[in-house]
DNA sequence: GGACGAACGTTATAACATAACAATACCGGC
DNA sequence: GCCGGTATTGTTATGTTATAACGTTCGTCC
């Protein structure tokens, strides 16, 4: 699917590029570009360096198919790359998985303040959770 | 008036403690823990090392004195430390300079999400938006 | 004044990220 | 084909942010 988004947009999803996507799915949760690395350098069986991964996912970010966790300097796949979107992150401090989850209402009411209260001009939002998921949160009685 | 707090909490703002929460005063603006160990060296007139700031940090934000801005691993002071809120950052990228503004209605939509569309359970929010300030943004024709 | 815990000093290193430049691959026009 | 320009990758080095581990000091309580 992002090989079809690629080609759509004019841009290539080269080989590392693709591993390192392919990567961040398997994985499933959020990761560390040093994880990354080691795990590429696996795949291949030789030696990668950390500008190797940076670009790669730096490609990937501004594609729209991987998000950076400001919070936790790890890097994890989107779940609709296909469009822009305002869209929060809910981290759970045990099992780390993150979920992503769209609301629009969220970003309005941050643009309203900025806007109204700021005069302050919005380019980009960072909204990230911390607590438990529901696997990880005891039943209530 | 960290002090005063700090009395009445039972915990002790020492001389490193508030210094570095003076520095950030001073600085206006966010500040890199680095940043703070030069200028800490320079006030002290000797060599200070990482753990002396970052402990420092560490209590301060505990204390609710001082937040991290996770989008730009800098730290800035609290404009209200004094109870605990929900506040959202929102950052120039053209002066560096963050304002802080709390809107109770981020944080209770973040939380219904949690709640109703994923059972996660929160324990800490992360609002920080990239942007231009009033000062920074042209004005309007 | 000795036991205890909190804070601090010191050294070393872990973890995350980028600069700079050389080499190579890809792709269009000729 | 092959040339030239551009995008991408390789490589080396280094910059930046943060913490581990352990010993020392300091204040306080009995």
């Amino acid at each position: 699917m992002a090989t079809l988004l690629c080609d759509e947009r004019g841009v290539k999803l080269t080989t590392a590029r693709r591993q390192v996507l392919e990567l961040l799915w398997e994985s499933g949760c959020p990761t560390g570009a040093y994880e990354l690395i080691e795990a590429l350098q696996q795949r291949n069986a030789r030696p990668v360096n950390p500008p190797t991964v940076y670009r790669a996912l730096e490609f990937l970010i501004t594609q729209g198919f991987v998000h950076k966790l400001e919070s936790r300097n790890a890097y994890v796949v989107c779940i609709h790359p296909e469009r822009r979107h305002a869209c929060i992150f809910f981290i759970c401090a045990d099992c780390g998985v993150s979920a992503e989850l769209e609301d629009e209402r969220v970003a309005d009411l941050i643009d309203e303040d900025a806007n109204d209260r700021l005069g302050f001009h919005v380019t980009g939002r960072v909204v990230e959770v911390q607590g438990t998921c529901r696997q990880c949160t005891p039943a209530e009685p």
